[in-house]
DNA sequence: CGTATGTTTCTTATGTATAAAAAACTGGGG
DNA sequence: CCCCAGTTTTTTATACATAAGAAACATACG
């Protein structure tokens, strides 16, 4: 059966949306919940039911009201807001991070599903889908087989990594003044000033600012395969920092400061200093990388 | 259920195998089959029953003799030796190149699977396993949308493309004259000579060639991230192609004749002649395509 | 009439079932 | 002992079932 997901989501941003609204207002209605929760009527109803069955809304002729704010009810727990074939990626890629990372090991369809205690089907369609990070592989009527995290693997990641980023850095050196780019990287800069202002706290956030900060140089000339390799860059760095935090603060606090300077190689169109401070972070990130792996 | 597809091409395989051996000769051991069928000994076990059914070999104590050729013994049709996951490609291809063309279609899992007469489990890992070729994307809890097959998409293809192909074209110039690449070169420039020979006749096996040579580019330095992209490359010129047969002769022709100059190139080793006729034919390839589409 | 809610229908996500295929286990002969 | 054929156990490929969710349709109210 269906996970109800989608709903437990819904319902925990919709005690978000009750809080903004005054008591005795009304609400907005199915429609424009539904465009701003991103959801069905459908799950709108339900959800609008469910709260209205605790009473903190009532529904008088065609209009509901807000009775009381949602201080009391409790919210669905995250783990239950992910759907089946999102939660499967966080436990592959614990179990091969932590348990089994020896390249060679075989993969079993229906062992992986009895130990994440979903339907084989899902397991199935993940690893389909995780084929693309080229660290499976699939043999006809067999299994898989786990390739390996290995130093090989970081080499190829940062040979197409260097030619597609190189690719799009090079092109801000003839990106006109009045594009909308520019402002992005100019907020792109600042977020990183503050980051670095903050980061013996903030340190961890850096994963995410990294993959926003690449995704930004990629998209001044969009290309649906290079977005589509950020996606395993970022999945190869979210969950391998994760498990290595072996100095990662500095390791962090190194990274900014080189995207910062190549954020003003990039407003400086000057197309030597972009190569260079694009290839000086991209060496650094892969020797980490490497580091990190050996 | 499970279709016995395996079982049904081993069959047809193992109708080879036997015209090779002389009557009256011992069959060669489960093993060695399984190894030259390449399915396992299940599978040889149940073709081997199945033929020892028909009365074409006999078993006596531990051996099994033949006892006539198999002229009469049917083949499985074609069709039926494919994975009904397999098909779908070809179902897929053809619905998507002669019905819908159009960007933005939507699609329907439950109606491809009854249109192409399979479960909805199978066109739904197609679909999963095809979003990698860029020509579709999956909407959350919404199905897919087709992003058509456009000049954009050719324009990006092509562009990974020749980055690609450079890169591992330029690699040639200094690959050591011992590599064992270079006989495949070579044998690769025969292969394209005998088919220009006769090309009236056969221009229809360029599709094939032409994956093999851009493959053996590549190959000079292994990238798995590489190798998966060849996939896309192939699939596009296999089923467009396909579907587009205008001017094929003479497309086919000129493509080969440009392989032979790139292969001239990559003897030479001299970079600017790798790199002139490396370009040539990117962007011969290229406007074919685009015209083909526009 | 246009917008909002109520109702019905269709599709997707995910579990379960099962034949086909693979792999592991077994006893016997050279 | 190694290889071979017979047997049993596992796993994969695929069909099917169903609740959740989306979309389409219908009705009512201002």
């Amino acid at each position: 059966m269906r996970t109800d997901t989608t709903f437990k989501r819904a319902f925990n941003e919709m005690i978000d949306v009750l809080r903004a609204l005054d008591l005795g207002a009304e609400l907005p209605s199915e429609n424009v919940l539904r465009a701003q929760l991103g959801v069905s009527r459908t799950t709108v109803r339900k959800v609008l039911a469910s709260i209205s069955a605790r009473g903190v809304i009532v529904s008088e002729a065609h209009r509901r009201i807000i009775r009381e704010h949602p201080q009391q009810i409790e919210r669905f727990p995250k783990e239950q807001t992910l759907a089946s074939s999102e939660q499967v990626e966080t436990s592959f890629m614990e179990w091969m991070l932590r348990d089994n990372a020896c390249p060679g090991t075989e993969i079993n369809e229906a062992e992986l599903a009895r130990k994440f205690g979903v339907a084989t089907t899902i397991v199935r369609e993940f690893l389909n889908r995780f084929q693309k990070y080229g660290l499976i592989e699939k043999r006809q009527n067999a299994g898989w087989v786990f390739k390996g995290f290995t130093a090989n693997f970081a080499l190829e990641l940062f040979e197409i990594r260097e030619m597609f980023e190189m690719r799009s850095a090079r092109l801000f050196a003839t990106l006109p003044d009045g594009s909308p780019i520019w402002k992005q990287v100019s907020a792109m800069r600042a977020a990183h000033l503050e980051l670095l202002a903050d980061i013996d706290a903030r340190f961890q956030d850096f994963s995410e600012l990294d993959s926003r900060f690449h995704r930004l140089i990629a998209a001044v000339a969009p290309n649906r395969f290079i977005e589509s390799f950020q996606d395993v860059i970022a999945i190869v760095f979210h969950y391998h920092y994760q498990w290595n935090k072996r100095d990662e603060r500095t390791r962090n606090e190194v990274a900014i400061r080189e995207h910062l300077a190549l954020i003003d190689a990039l407003e400086s169109r000057n197309l030597a200093s972009i190569d260079q401070a694009c290839r000086a972070h991209l060496t650094s990130a892969r020797e980490t990388l490497l580091r990190s792996i050996a």
